[in-house]
DNA sequence: ATGTGCTTTCCGCTCAGTGAAAGACAGCGC
DNA sequence: GCGCTGTCTTTCACTGAGCGGAAAGCACAT
């Protein structure tokens, strides 16, 4: 927005953004330069950002002046749909999951290639794990990720085993062939599992949630190995999944249960689908800049 | 940032923020022209800026073309502290409760006055509820927020007290010396009540999570009136919400969980404590914005 | 003392942002 | 058919909001 920027082209708004961004569950908490740094702005432009936002509480600051991610964002990442449409719909399945098995319930959503958790319940008895919600884990190496991939379309199965798999454990499967065929069964049996692929002395059994007969979510539940009867687990997993799923049909994609749809409005075909691409973004950036018109640096 | 602005002084990053203030609880879909009226910015602006927010995930498109709050910023807001440090450790407290009541069981924290419900455990046996995760209560008509303002400051209940208190049914208490009556009697059970005071039909029992006598956190459970047995309800609530303060002050204020704390820097005088104020904010716009040398429009 | 790392403020230059205006598209009433 | 109304989208000339170098300040280490 102004004059003298050793990056033209980049807007405040991706700056703000790129703040946003620097943080993640292995920096939860940054000093301002930090911030600085991972987002690539000068000290003085991340100081007014940052201050900005943390006059609105998108960051709050700590005793020792570091900042982390503020009260306001959590509330306002509530009320994603994500949280109030899935897992508000999901929590009542999820507990009585959890009631039968006593173990770590789990409910994901596939985006971009992971499992991302929206929702874990947890009890002291439950085994300790990795994953935790608003974390992202693989799609092959967890039981709600198989789920999500087994019932994804075929393309996205293919592109998927195209990429390079990452392999937390010896158990974890990444040779094609064989997680082509897991996936099949899962398909078959109506649950996903997984023994020590992700975490060695945890498995899993997972189904998928199934509206119109897409997968838009996952329920599993990840217990200890010592556990042989994962067969028998499946069952309420599955009811459960199935719960979901009929509950969310019932009350339709749209409306939001207790709130009136604007009016319906026109779409035309000029109205976008999907997530806007930024005219011009390209090189690779993680996030799109408007990139226009910069002069050779010749 | 550019010149022609009919609103001199109001800085990008307080566009964008008010564009994401413009979603809340009764509109969590809006329009393009809808947030363009709410965020008070014109057309074009709103549309530049939302289509790099949306870029950036931190809102979806529906099919409608709505926009909502997208999945980024859930993410983003699920890394916050009170999600992170205070959720994740309540969580197995919290199962423990529910599965000793089967019923709504709360956790909330102070935040303006009112009480910010952080996580809300329910099943299908449990009563129907206004709470939910990311909504915001009344502190004194609900069982999470009395206990919060309960063991608030003296000045705190004393400012609270002051101010007009809301009624949602003929049995909420808002006199305030009933109120202060209400709440000196929760201190010496060490739990508080309230009975159809915010809903009709629903009593609760909630306690507070101190960590160094400080109110941090309460938690509560919320029962149909027909239970008259309120007072058993109180044991089982009072060990979660100990059970959460014990773990609180065993990590320790600062330590993340597992993740190595930055290296401590000098933290001087300069570094200013809590919410930094916007240099110039006054007039009461709901946001902070710069105003810095507007000419007079003489 | 001197050095290092952080945060914070200042200020002049300048291009990113603004919004009026115009275009496009869908539905509605007639 | 043909305006009319409500959306969303794009363009473009003007300009002040934003940028970052520089400097100051502060706390700790050596």
């Amino acid at each position: 927005m102004a004059g003298n920027t050793s990056q033209p082209g980049r807007t405040v708004a991706s700056r703000m953004l790129a703040i946003l961004d620097a943080f993640d569950f292995e920096h939860p908490r940054l000093t301002l330069s930090d911030l600085a740094r991972r987002a690539d702005l000068s000290l003085p432009t991340t100081h007014r950002l940052v201050r900005e936002l943390s006059c609105w509480r998108a960051l709050e600051r700590e005793d020792d002046g570091t900042y982390r991610v503020g009260l306001r964002l959590l509330e306002l990442g509530l009320l994603s749909g994500l949280h109030t449409r899935l897992r508000d719909v999901a929590m009542p399945f999820m507990q009585e999951l959890y009631e039968a098995t006593r173990e770590n319930v789990h409910l994901a959503v596939h985006d971009g290639g992971t499992a991302l958790y929206v929702e874990k319940l947890t009890g002291h008895r439950s085994v300790p794990i990795v994953s935790r919600t608003g974390g992202r884990l693989p799609l092959h190496t967890t039981g709600v990720g198989k789920a999500l991939l087994a019932w994804a379309s075929p393309d996205v199965i293919d592109e998927h085993l195209g990429r390079p798999l990452s392999r937390p454990t010896t158990y974890s499967i990444r040779e094609p062939g064989r997680l082509r065929r897991d996936l099949q069964r899962a398909r078959e049996r109506g649950f996903a599992t997984t023994r020590e692929e992700m975490t060695l002395g945890t498995c899993s059994v997972a189904s998928p949630v199934l509206v119109d007969g897409e997968p838009v979510a996952a329920v599993g539940a990840v217990v200890r190995s010592g556990r042989l009867d994962l067969d028998r687990l499946a069952p309420p997993v599955i009811a459960a999944a199935r719960g979901i799923g009929a509950r969310l049909a019932d009350i339709g994609d749209d409306p939001y249960p207790g709130y009136d749809r604007p009016a319906a409005s026109p779409w035309g075909s000029t109205a976008r689908r999907g997530r806007p691409e930024w005219p011009v973004s390209g090189d690779g950036r993680p996030h799109c800049y408007e990139v226009r018109a910069v002069a050779d640096t010749s």
